[in-house]
RNA sequence: GCGGGCGUGAUGGAAUGGUAGACAUACGGGACUUAAAAUCCCGAGGGUGUAAACCCGUGCGGGUUCGAGUCCCGCCGCCCGCACCA
């Protein structure tokens, strides 16, 4: 038979095929009381957009494949997906199109779960969530009150991020350079009163426990590490000289180089400082300055920082540790009002920053460490701080100490004084992480479950009155929240005296939803937001796959709740993701024509092998072919998963988007490269197919036959490091192993067409069947389709994984390169562990190793057993 | 500025300190075909040479080692994150 006389393989009819047999037989439903030992793959759920693009193609084909082979590894697999599903474009949907979030969302997720269908993902559908379901956010409230109870909620008056577009509040994670991470519009600045989760805390321990995330990349360890930015300082209080423009006596500042005091040159308060806003008052040319740096700190953030500005107050502070010296005071726009205290002290010498403004205000430059190795009479700063290691000098009692042991004696020095009746220095640990203000002004999210009383005050929602539904009629015609509008949803009786009262409008940030949506998969239809025993035994997720984007809010979010959930009884751990992935981008050519239009890869044909022509397929005309970016709408240069699964079907797509490119690294979407994958598929089904009409009834591989044993070993070598290559998600490597495999086994089929023997044919068998497996992950219609024809009655994807063959690991005989002085000379061939003695035999009597050593004994001679020998002459 | 990552053929990329370039894509040659597509086979880092063989080669410069793409030091370039956090 030759290949012309088989069918091509057509995904068009397999793939819906396979994917009824997998729904109709519960293939992925996952039971909680399933004895296996468990194991949780979850990729990040989608945002409910429209329609899935080939980034959620890649991330969630990453996850099934591990999935389908943890399956396939006898372990008892949770695999689930959902929605993601409050949030503003439904919003902005509504008041563009007229139509309603809620229609809008789920219309959205029935498109988007049929195309998930298409792509064979083997999901537990049977547990999906929207978060927008009122079962969901139902007991998203419960978990906010019991938040509540134990102290973990706060309702604050603060200064917010204001986004003036979408008309809310953002979180400072939300504020990228100055502007609304989703709207990008400026953001302003607005004081508002605020729910809050005390994400600070936890703030030690989401910290200390990054240690324990060992399958965490480091760089998103270190993305939260720098996040949170705990910094170990003092606080410090500087007695104010008297005077008449304010009834204050001292300043409070904060400071990480208590050692550096003696190097003190001025103080300075940030603008939003309370006695900058009190003298201000009273001077129009410094109220003036206050305004500018408020205007320039979020407008400007990012154009003019290097600038350091200041304005004297006309106010002295006394110097702590040197009587009778003063310090001058300054409104300064480098200093943060929400940092530390707002306030902080100058040592030029030793703080860029300070140093900039000293320059600036021509304050003095006193050194006051001096670097090891410097002469202390010489040693002088230019227009570079020192911030390194050395010893302290020009410091009176510190004189002669390292920086440790000063900051030590700084410490006790001013624990054991007071100013204003407190002790003058106490030691303070800072962090740069906030407690997460949850407060939205939107409609589409989980209303926050509290009633506001006049006479009782805030008022918690009662059990009994849960959860607190969103009304369907709502309109979007004026700007703000539509709850707020609503003519009565927010008009109710006090539950506590009954009185007339109001509900609290704002909702929450949708980051809360996603927070926790990993437990509720575990018994999604709970009547309580989890069920404890069942929870504790599915979670942490073995394996979470997602974005790098979300390295910082998402997943910090998430470890914060899951803290929060154990501390009020949900669950019983802290760390809710064990491995943690995050996959690259899927990019994509650009192209533009002679106006600058972008056009899609769609409408462009692109010709020439070396120097690569692109023209418009329609018109003809010259079109640019650009950088390579990220496949985004306003480019257009997008790739459609829904033609690609029509065209080439699910299996190509899956396959090559697991090919070449390393999963953490972004993939380039070539033509290429999904004929390359379309081609492999075929090619696999043609030896499948001519293999079946060799294969007869089993056989005893021949081991005696050389051809036999080679692509025996080649077999169970791919066995073993398939294996491996998917457990550590390296799924490039995997496809090679498997390329590798089928150019073996497509070999050995012409052999065993030409010269069968029993003993040849069955390790065929072995080896197709072997391949089948190894590719059922990636492409699982074309390994059920391939199974089945290799008279299989059963489905593949519920076969265990092969088990490689110990034995056949070991080579008998090996190759060994041989080195002379590091360099390859040539190769000697000898059975596997073989003894020094023979290996130096073969060495010396190879012609280039003789020839090297021209008569002469070697100088050295190292032997690795089995690797490798170098000849030293 | 600080932190992290990465520099390997035409291209995507392989390589526990042990034969650099696996595997794939593109390319070239051949077979099949009236022809093309598809498929199959072969070739290929650069250089010298008829050949055997030899020299050079993983961004650049040093070092450690019998042996360095891999480890160390110093540069250069690119990417990502954070950014007046005292």
């Amino acid at each position: 038979m030759t290949f012309k006389e088989i069918e091509r393989y057509n995904p068009r009819v397999e793939e819906p095929r396979w994917q009824k047999v997998w729904d109709e037989s519960q293939t992925f439903v996952a039971r909680s009381d399933d004895p296996r030992d468990p194991y949780y793959v979850l990729e990040m759920f989608p945002y409910p957009s429209g329609r899935i693009h080939m980034g959620h193609v890649r991330n969630y084909t990453m996850g099934d494949v591990l999935a389908r082979f943890m399956r396939a590894q006898g372990k008892n697999v949770l695999h689930p997906m959902g929605w993601d599903a409050f949030g503003l474009p439904a919003e902005n949907a509504a008041m563009k199109n007229k139509v309603h979030p809620k229609g809008w969302t789920y219309e959205n997720i029935a498109t988007m779960r049929k195309q998930l269908k298409s792509i064979g993902l083997g999901l537990d559908w049977s547990r999906e969530i929207a978060t927008c379901d009122v079962a969901y956010y139902a007991q998203q409230q419960k978990l906010f009150l019991d938040f509540l109870k134990a102290g973990l909620v706060d309702r604050k008056r603060s200064k917010v991020n204001w986004d003036p577009v979408d008309m809310t509040v953002l979180a400072n994670e939300q504020v990228i350079d100055g502007r609304g991470w989703r709207s990008g519009a400026l953001v302003e600045q607005r004081e508002l009163t605020q729910w809050f989760l005390k994400v600070s805390d936890f703030a030690e321990d989401l910290l200390g426990a990054l240690d324990t995330l060992d399958r965490w990349p480091e760089k998103v360890r270190t993305m939260q590490r720098n996040w949170i930015g705990k910094s170990e300082g003092m606080r410090l209080l500087f007695a104010l000289q008297p005077d008449a423009r304010t009834a204050a006596t001292s300043v409070e500042v904060f400071t990480t180089r208590p050692d550096t005091l003696f190097g003190a040159s001025f103080v300075a308060i940030s603008a939003d400082h309370p006695l900058a806003t009190e003298l201000g008052a009273q001077d129009a040319g410094l109220a003036d300055f206050i305004l500018e740096c408020r205007r320039i700190g979020t407008a400007t953030a990012a154009i003019d920082k290097a600038e350091k500005l200041g304005r004297f107050t006309g106010l002295h502070v006394q110097h702590p540790l040197k009587p009778g010296a003063t310090l001058p005071v300054y409104v300064a726009n480098f200093v943060l009002m929400e940092y530390g205290a707002g306030a902080i002290f100058g040592c030029p010498a030793h703080d860029q920053r300070d140093l900039d403004f000293a320059r600036r205000y021509d304050l003095p430059v006193t050194p006051v460490v001096l670097p090891d190795g410097a002469d202390a009479t010489s040693f002088e700063v230019g227009s570079e701080a020192y911030t390194g290691p050395g010893r302290i000098y020009n410091s009176e009692f510190l004189d002669g100490l390292d920086i440790d042991a000063a900051k030590r004696e700084i410490a006790r020095y001013f624990a054991a004084r007071t100013v204003d009746g407190q002790p003058q220095g106490r030691i303070e640990v800072n962090y740069r992480l906030r407690d997460w203000g949850i407060s939205r002004q939107r409609y589409w999210g989980c209303p926050i479950p509290v009633v506001h009383c006049e006479t009782c005050g805030t008022i918690p929602v009662p059990d009994k009155d849960l959860p607190v539904v969103l009304p369907d009629d709502v309109t979007f015609d004026k700007p703000g929240n539509p709850l707020d509008h609503h003519p009565s949803w927010k008009h109710v009786n006090c539950p506590q005296c009954g009185g007339s009262a109001v509900r609290e409008t704002d909702t929450m940030d949708t980051f809360v939803d996603s927070s926790w949506y990993f437990a509720r998969f575990t018994e999604p239809n709970a009547p309580t937001p989890t069920v404890p025993a069942i929870v504790n035994r599915w979670l942490p997720v073995d394996q979470y796959i997602g974005g790098v984007e979300h390295a910082i809010l998402h997943l910090l979010y998430s470890r914060f709740f899951t803290r929060a959930m154990h501390r009020t009884g949900h669950l019983n751990l802290d760390e809710p993701f064990k491995g943690l992935f995050t996959q690259g981008m899927v990019v994509h050519e650009t192209y533009r024509d002679a106006a600058g239009e972008w056009l899609s890869p769609a409408e462009v044909t692109v010709s020439g092998g070396e120097t690569r022509v692109a023209r418009h397929s329609a018109s003809g005309a010259a079109v640019e072919i650009g950088s390579i970016e990220k496949m985004s709408k306003s480019k257009k240069n997008v790739v459609d998963p829904d033609e690609i699964v029509a065209t080439y079907g699910a299996d190509t797509a899956r396959w090559f988007m697991l090919s070449d490119s390393p999963p953490e690294r972004d993939v380039q979407w070539t033509e290429a490269g999904i004929e390359g994958a379309s081609r492999f598929l075929q090619r696999v089904w043609k030896l499948v197919a001519e293999a079946r009409t060799l294969v007869g009834s089993a056989g005893t591989p021949d081991m005696s036959d050389d051809d036999t044993a080679t692509i025996r070993r080649l077999v169970h070598k791919t066995i073993a490091n398939v294996g491996g290559d998917i457990e550590g998600l390296r799924f490039n490597r995997a496809v090679a192993q498997i390329y590798e495999l089928t150019n073996g086994l497509a070999k050995f089929l012409g052999l065993c067409d030409t010269a069968a023997t029993p003993g040849r044919l069955a390790a065929l068998n072995e080896g197709v069947r072997v391949l089948i497996q190894m590719v059922s992950p990636m492409m699982p219609h074309l390994a059920e389709t391939c199974w089945a024809a290799f008279g299989e009655t059963t489905l593949v994807t519920d076969a265990p994984w092969p088990k490689a063959d110990p034995a056949l690991l070991i080579e008998s005989t090996l190759v060994i390169p041989v080195q002379v002085n590091g360099k390859r000379r040539g190769e000697i061939s000898v059975p596997a562990g073989a003894s020094r003695e023979l290996v130096e035999k073969e060495v010396l009597s190879l012609d280039a190793v003789a020839r090297m050593l021209n008569g002469s004994a070697p100088k050295k001679l190292i032997i690795v057993p089995d690797r490798i020998v170098n000849v030293v002459v």
